[in-house]
DNA sequence: TTATTATGTTTACCAAATAAACAAATTTGC
DNA sequence: GCAAATTTGTTTATTTGGTAAACATAATAA
């Protein structure tokens, strides 16, 4: 029999698919709301107060939250019951870098409970960051209160990565090719690992708990060591195209100058927009993004303000292609790409209009992201926390 | 009370909701592949072969399809009742144009039915424009045969439109600024009236019925008369953005040459893949999109052949942005640049991966559209038959 | 203090999907 | 050519998730 063409349905439906719908829909709003009001998530779903006892009760009783009687009432009636996430939930993000390893907790509801980073002193092969990376995760698991029970791993890569089975297909700035990372990483730590690109993963975290928040269409930027990724949230949705490696932004040309990203495109925005070239501009070597920032911020000297202009320009271009392609209500930069923003907030949002048709950059919001060094703690635990919170009731979670 | 942070969750489902989703499933399934055994029904749905009967039934006695025993047994077993659309329910599809105005009645099912052109001497104004398209659809639905249903009317707009209100915001080649073309054409007609970028038409036309088929993660390039546009298909759903601007893939800018496109944007796509210059290198003069076709593949000009490399080395640069950017399963090509296409497929290929990442455009396809004269039709149709197929239950028909 | 309002909680109910049982129509094997 | 195997159609009883109704409860408002 020929298979049909599904032409983007999704599969029939039933009781057992409703259920999950709806428990994974109350359990993210918990999760990104924080604490929520039993009649806020009737309001929010529109489904019955009935429904919505009996779901927060099932909830409860996996102990995914924790619901309790309001002690601060707020307005005429009974005060609805709080319904808040579970800080016994948990889930580590783990963050291998050139010159080293960070590992996070995270609980459900995006709080950073602990981190740990482990300097290198050379770039580390696979074997060495996961063994790590498993070390970390190991002193953090020991030092968790008891009853603490673990969703998984998410590993933030810089480069390019294959969801699907885990598999690194190539980060340049490790040196890494083809690399089964989420099962090295599993073997060594019994616990269930997911990897993505650190750009999309950014793009995560700003838009559940930082500055992207509520733009259900949102181009995110960031800037990392390892050059400039992406991440497009779609209708609420992350762009993940048919392999996972959508959102490579960066790599976009938008000039014919002959100047090479580290892929090797010439004329794209990771060419174009560099940080490096600013850093030497700036005589600073081996600063922080927050250094550098207050650096561009504060500095007097001519050619650094041609550098930056010339660099907005070149960002000014690059996003008013995605405002073309995307016509999003929401822009968020982060790394080094939030202090060219600070710097000359009107110059950039001129680039982008002289480069984009008008009706698509019509109140169009452009943001620094707001997470900070938590940005990837948070990103990595986001994408750990995936499988619970789309389907909660079938979730197996490992104690500490 | 403050409003929660959705993030991009739909509501809570009931069981309304789900048995409108599975009447749509159905309804869509036996609207895009044709005629479908229930059992295949069954299958591709995961859905009970009771439940299957049930929906069927229903979608019967609605008249929007037909079930009947099969009349050439496939194998082993009872042979499986044949669900096809009805073709007694139809939708317009209206495609304004600065030369001409073309009507098309096509059935669910996706069959253009009939269609009548109706030529313009001067570039009409609006209410010109409306008034021939009302006086087409008039007479095409007196034509219709007894007990047919319209689902409404989809119009192709060469412009930029806002598809919540159905105004036309920038149609450049027609002269038109904010007109508020649903609502003029619907009080002329009486009909529901829905309208879209005609590039984006086209898009859903060649997925849903044409070449893009079964491809979830498309990028679609359409050469029209009015310029380059575009649509992208994402997960199988078409991108919009937040205000339906989305995909205007032909303002992509890709070079610093300075010539500009029809929005007076410079080094973009369209800037530099130009329907009029080859016209212009070939001699042709009002040639139509399969005149041309057949003279760029049988030209022997060296003049022509360097113009044609320049242009898909263009096109190439500009997808393989979109390759970085998308990840697509397919790229499909209409209107010009399927001959480019045709002309130097492994030019085109080499430079799409010169310009892209190498995980990025791996089992990556390119393809022409197959849709040719009907893609507006069917593609406008299908905009019409939106509400229709998306609740079935509560959709109204108008009868001719 | 009482009325009003909003929510909590329990109970009976509804309807959509399903499983089971049997019927029917085809191919396969002899 | 006929019985067996296979697949689907159809009917019936069952399951279950969401809902509406009724009442209880805890706040504010009068």
């Amino acid at each position: 029999m020929e298979s049909l063409n599904a032409a983007g349905i999704d599969a029939g439906r039933n009781r057992d698919a409703l259920r999950q719908h709806n428990l994974s829909l109350i359990l993210k709003l918990v999760h990104t709301n924080g604490s929520v009001s039993r009649s806020q998530l009737t309001t929010a779903t529109g489904l019955n107060r009935s429904t919505i006892l009996n779901l927060v009760n099932d909830l409860a009783e996996r102990k995914l939250v924790i619901s309790s009687e309001s002690d601060s009432p707020t307005g005429v009636g009974r005060p609805s019951h709080v319904v808040s996430p579970s800080p016994e939930v948990v889930a580590f993000a783990v963050h291998p870098e050139f010159d080293s390893t960070t590992v996070g907790v995270v609980t459900l509801g995006g709080r950073v409970l602990a981190r740990r980073r482990e300097p290198l002193h050379s770039a580390p092969t696979p074997e060495k960051s996961v063994a790590e990376a498993a070390r970390l995760v190991s002193e953090l698991r020991m030092e968790l209160p008891k009853g603490t029970r673990i969703a998984g791993i998410g590993v933030t890569v810089p480069g390019q990565v294959r969801g699907t089975d885990g598999v690194v297909r190539l980060a340049p700035h490790l040196g890494w090719v083809e690399v089964p990372l989420a099962t090295m990483l599993t073997q060594a730590t019994g616990l269930p690992v997911t990897i993505d690109n650190d750009a999309s993963i950014g793009c995560m975290a700003e838009y559940t708990f930082g500055s992207a928040r509520g733009f259900e269409n949102t181009v995110y930027l960031y800037a990392g060591s390892g050059g400039i990724g992406g991440g497009v949230i779609v209708d609420g949705v992350q762009l993940r195209g048919v392999a996972g490696y959508a959102g490579e932004l960066g790599h976009v040309r938008i000039s014919s100058s002959p100047g090479q990203d580290y892929s090797g495109l010439s004329g794209t925005i990771e060419s174009l927009v560099q940080r490096d070239s600013l850093l030497e501009s700036l005589k600073l070597y081996g600063a922080t993004d927050e250094e550098l920032e207050v650096e561009i911020l504060t500095s007097r000297s001519d050619a650094v303000r041609q550098l930056l202009h010339e660099q907005i320009d070149a960002l000014g271009a690059g996003l008013g292609n995605f405002v073309n392609i995307f016509n999003p209500n929401a822009i968020v930069l982060d790394g080094f790409l939030a202090a060219l923003f600070k710097y000359d907030e009107g110059r950039l949002l001129n680039r982008i209009r002289e480069s984009s048709l008008a009706a698509s950059s019509e109140r169009l919001i452009i943001r620094a992201g707001e997470l900070g060094s938590n940005l990837l703690m948070i990103g990595g635990a986001e994408l750990a926390f995936g499988s619970l919170l789309n389907d909660p009731a079938e979730a197996v979670l490992a104690n500490r």
